[in-house]
DNA sequence: GTGTAATGCTATTGG
DNA sequence: AGCATTACAC
């Protein structure tokens, strides 16, 4: 192969880009316009690196969301190869890391097998260690105590560093919270005794095992030669940091960002990273990416025209060689249900006109809570959607409780999942018996496990019925986790849920809550079968690391499957066998990243998008404006913005203004549609005389299609009412079969009489099944 | 200790 | 409106 073809990819590329791709030594950093091809040429970077002969294992890639990941991976791979990447670390800080101190945990106290506590978990010990403290929940709310000390640590601060900074202490007196220090300083304590870190402690575990041993360091300076960073404006202090360590021996160093699109300030990200970088640097190459491909030259202008009202930015000019294309639409509603109405027909009317499949369009929205009246209208027209956000899988209450088994089994110490499922199901240790406990465990500072395996030695006052039960409770726990080495992860997942009981108590709850939650389980199990059948993947680490493993690769375990849950988010994974031809719902947050033929913007109104509690500052306020920004470069053909002159909120209507966002583009990029019985011209700049009109007959209110008992579908987990099977009464043997998560299959057998009766399916790549038919999402075909 | 009825609080954004 | 916590009866 000559040169030429051997580096074709890069005819791929314009000028910049390609000498970006090409600068692979030294620090770089890329500023990259919405839609400039950034992942484009992060991919090709890659794939450069590895051609020009960089060995994969020398290479990592720190992206936004396992998705970024897992799709840039699988281009790296088209282009060389899956056996040159293959050992290429790619995924977010938080797993990368996670899987570090996995390896490297005892060398800061932490045990190996140590729990990741999600948000519930942690703002549930928050609240406990209130209670215990005796501080009031209404002055010390949890989430801005949660927030506080998240803040702390993405700065670096432990908590004597708490207590010694004058400025944070004198911010806590002021504003009456002169316990937030010790509220810290316990609350990292008991994270220490459970074994467990939150999703903060990960990145602050992280730097202090880099900072406190060399070796550690020197090791992993070694390995990662090449580091590259994605969505580099939204990294805190504490990723900062942690890649300035590990960049600091070989400083091949290349970082991607774009300030505009800066839209997580307010979880600790600083875009004084951008700036930093430059002076860490002096040698720093800069690119910047400043042709859109994406979107046509309205979209580009009229976001351009946004953003330019921010003060503080990067200067640079994105432009495009596009076509003009058509112009924003905007609509103007009476109500949000009306507003669902309008954006579902015109999502129904750009389908037919422009034969455009469902999943090329999205609506956005600020907050979670508006998809509502956009999910009615969509089911109202029967057009498919799905909503990314909100309640992911692994939240579900019923999953939760699953997993905390899980989690007790493999580390015994976790005292979140203790609580959780010590009397769930009830089993007779009541608040009362749980408060001694938890309080013998805080007086002798130790777990709450060690308490309950040696409540002989603690004189706590229980009696002896109660001690029995607790007694038998243990006895439980340890004969699971006795099972762990050996027995592979389906097997005892199905093994704990039915010692545990929790599968009983769902099975005898039948409203049709209680039923699906039960399926929510059997849908947790088969991820877990599916895991277990796949095998693990072989972890690459650097020498001595990989010997301890070779044993364990006979079977699957459980603590292998749970290793990553705790960072598993709803956008990642669960759609691989659903049908993608989707209108997609979701947060502008979450859309980061994506595009899409034709965008929806709702909501549209002040103090909704821009939020009522951004306007009180101008940083916020520009955070704002730079998420609008987001949102409008999403989109590739065309845009409809919508606000509603009345919504829904905590049950009450309440009356909107039209965003200023809306004003602060030129409105020749703008076209208002009015619906034809009301045709007035609508004034863009003082829109306040529509919303002066009150309405006079209630806005027309779409009816609820399902009744007030059938659960939505929402998320990834679809709920069936039993009811509906009844179509699969006469499912005969040999009939064949379309699944929703496993496509379509035979029907090789049934037992028992319907609705009791099993069916077991042969599926196209997937193998055999058991379905209920009671609840299997089954569509006959033949 | 357990289960249900009444109350009260919430909804930025998310790994 | 919906959910979580609390109050109260068993």
């Amino acid at each position: 192969m000559n040169e030429e073809e051997h580096f074709a990819y890069l005819t791929e590329l314009n000028e910049v880009q390609q000498q970006a791709v090409k600068a692979t030594d030294g620090a770089v950093m890329i500023v990259a316009g919405a839609g400039s091809g950034k992942t484009r040429v992060l991919t090709y970077r890659i794939a450069h690196l590895l051609n020009v002969g960089i060995d994969s294992f020398n290479i990592l890639a720190l992206t936004f969301t396992n998705k970024a990941a897992r799709e840039m991976k699988e281009r790296i791979n088209k282009i060389v190869g899956d056996k040159e990447s293959r050992n290429l670390w790619m995924g977010t800080f938080h797993s990368v890391f996670a899987r570090i101190l996995r390896y490297e945990a005892e060398k800061i106290g932490y045990p190996t097998n140590f729990t990741i506590y999600d948000t519930d978990d942690a703002k549930s010990l928050i609240k406990s260690i209130l209670k215990e403290q005796g501080l009031d929940e209404k002055v010390y709310k949890p989430n801005l105590v949660y927030s506080r000390i998240s803040a702390a640590k993405n700065n670096l601060i432990a908590p004597a560093a708490y207590f010694q900074n004058a400025q944070i202490m004198d911010d806590d007196r002021m504003s009456g919270k002169p316990k937030l220090a010790d509220v810290y300083r316990i609350y990292q304590n008991r994270l220490f005794k459970s074994g467990a870190m939150d999703f903060d402690d990960l990145l602050f575990n992280t730097n202090v095992l880099l900072r406190d041993h060399t070796d550690v360091l020197y090791k992993y300076q070694n390995k990662f030669r090449y580091i590259l960073v994605d969505e580099y404006q939204d990294t805190n202090f504490s990723q900062y940091v942690i890649v300035k360590q590990l960049a600091a021996r070989f400083q091949n160093i290349c970082v991607v960002g774009d300030d505009a699109q800066s839209i997580y300030a307010f979880r600790g990200a600083n875009i004084q990273n951008i700036l930093n970088f430059e002076k860490d640097y002096p040698d720093l190459k800069t690119f910047k990416l400043e042709q859109n491909y994406r979107s046509t030259q309205t979209i580009v202008e009229a976001a351009n025209a946004v953003i330019a009202n921010n003060r503080e930015q990067i200067k640079k000019q994105v432009w495009t060689d596009n076509a003009l294309g058509d112009k924003i639409k905007l609509l103007q509603t009476l109500s949000d249900n009306e507003e669902g109405m309008q954006v579902a027909h015109s999502i129904f009317e750009t389908s037919m006109q422009h034969q455009a499949k469902h999943e090329q369009f999205a609506i956005l929205y600020r907050t979670n809570a508006q998809s509502r009246s956009m999910e009615e209208a969509l089911r109202k027209l029967n057009i498919p959607y799905r909503i990314y956000g909100g309640v992911s899988f692994y939240q579900r209450k019923e999953i939760k409780d699953v997993l905390a088994y899980f989690r007790l089994a493999i580390n015994n110490h976790d005292e979140e999942s203790l609580k959780r499922v010590i009397n769930y199901p009830a089993r007779g240790i009541g608040d009362t018996s749980i408060s001694k406990i938890l309080l013998a465990a805080n007086d002798n500072d130790t777990s709450t496990w060690n308490v309950l395996d040696n409540m002989h030695l603690f004189n706590i006052g229980i009696n002896s019925g109660t001690a029995q039960k607790i007694y038998d409770f243990v006895t439980l726990i340890k004969s699971f986790s006795a099972m762990l080495g050996s027995t592979n992860a389906f097997d005892l997942a199905e093994h704990i849920t039915q010692h545990s009981g929790v599968l009983k108590d769902l099975y005898n709850d039948k409203t049709p809550e209680g039923v699906s939650r039960y399926e929510n389980i059997q849908e947790l199990l088969n991820g877990i079968r599916e895991f277990s059948e796949k095998g693990n993947e072989a972890i690459d680490l650097p020498e001595e690391e990989n010997e301890n493993l070779g044993e364990q690769q006979s079977i699957t375990t459980l603590d292998a499957f749970m290793k990553d849950v705790a960072l598993l988010t709803d956008a990642d994974g669960k759609t691989d066998n659903q049908n993608r031809n989707v209108v997609s719902l979701m947060t502008v947050h979450a859309a980061k990243g994506l595009e899409f033929p034709y965008v929806y913007i709702v909501g549209m109104e002040e103090n909704l998008f821009p939020s009522q509690l951004s306007l009180t500052s101008r940083t916020d306020l520009e955070e704002e404006r730079r998420l609008f920004y987001v949102a409008l470069t999403r989109a590739e053909k065309r845009i409809h913005i919508s606000y509603a002159a009345t919504r829904y909120r905590w049950g009450n209507l309440i009356h909107c203004e039209p965003s200023r966002f809306i004003e602060e583009i030129n409105s020749n990029y703008i076209e208002t549609t009015a619906k034809p019985e009301q045709k007035r011209q609508i004034n863009i700049s003082g829109t306040k005389n529509i919303f002066e009109k009150r309405v006079s007959k209630p806005a027309e209110q779409a009816k609820p299609l399902v009744k007030k008992n059938l659960v939505h579908v929402r998320n990834a987990v679809t709920t069936v009412n039993p009811a509906d099977n009844a179509h699969l009464k006469d499912l005969q043997k040999g009939m064949q079969v379309e699944h929703e998560r496993f496509g379509s299959g035979r029907v090789v057998a049934v037992e028992g009489e319907y609705p009791n009766s099993k069916a077991t399916v042969e599926f196209d790549g997937h193998g055999q099944k058991q379905l209920l038919l009671k609840f299997a999402k089954l569509k006959i075909t033949g």
